[in-house]
DNA sequence: TCTTGAACCTCTAGTCACTATAGGGACTAC
DNA sequence: GTAGTCCCTATAGTGACTAGAGGTTCAAGA
């Protein structure tokens, strides 16, 4: 069974408008249209299209997500670049999962001393302006490279 | 001792035209300047910067930071809020973490299945096509609201 | 069958937080 | 005094959306 854009939205959780973009940008096929040339969708775009939003919450972004959906359509062709594509993206989680812990634990030591009761003493100002450990920038925390 | 915009971007490992970004949207104020118009910078401008970039790598936004700029103001209600933004933050960590280390795992499989020259039957598609189970939205991830 | 109103269409422009480029002027070391 | 590096403003571009205008299609009820 065939469903509109807006169905699609539901089903996914991701907007109308976001849907659209995707389709522009290639991320998601162009669906067959009705006679009013309003788009029509099956099962396989909802996959699709969840599998992008998932991959998208996880921060990565839509050129490596077009890496991950090209690594999954062809299974059966040359291991070789499938195992070096997945190889670069489990070292990229590694250097998230490294960064987030290491900000979690800055934010948890932020909550400990504020919450102790204390007269409020925080020092979440004074430990952000401290600079001297953390050498990566912003732009390049979410980066695939 | 005053310093150019080069040697703050230096001392503070943000780029020059960051710098005068954060000047031009209020974030870092107007420096005085030199006799040829150049900006000249002193060890506060220093300490604000740092604590800017430092809180831009721990996730927080611009309008977050003045805010935490502004509290830092007013020291006497500060606590409450920075408490509760660095809890929202925490909790938005650990589930990007929780996450990541599911993605990891299927990838480390398709690792080892590439490795033992078998056929690569990648499941990543069919794991992140699980929609069930995370309701927030990647924009959403790190708003102050 | 007609009508109404929600959902759809395209196209353009705006958002955030930068980043890059063009076309110059200032400063420093020799 | 000149070479070379740094600095200036202003504008436009980036990624990944998001919002709006202005018009069309579809499904449900009278």
């Amino acid at each position: 069974m065939d469903f509109s854009i807006g169905e699609l939205a539901r089903r996914t959780r991701v907007k109308v408008p976001t849907i659209r973009y995707y389709e522009q940008i290639g991320l998601l096929p162009s669906p067959p249209r009705s006679e009013g040339q309003q788009r029509r969708y099956d099962a396989s775009h909802a996959a699709r299209l969840n599998f992008i939003r998932h991959a998208r919450e996880l921060g990565f972004e839509i050129g490596a997500i077009r890496e991950l959906l090209a690594m999954n359509a062809k299974p059966d062709q040359s291991c070789v670049g499938v195992d070096e594509m997945a190889r670069r993206h489990i070292a990229e989680i590694d250097r998230r999962i490294a960064h987030l812990t290491t900000l979690r634990a800055e934010l948890q030591r932020t909550v400990d001393e504020c919450g102790r009761g204390r007269v409020c003493e925080c020092r979440v100002i004074e430990t952000l302006a401290d600079s001297g450990h953390d050498h990566s920038r912003p732009a390049e925390l979410w980066s695939r490279r």
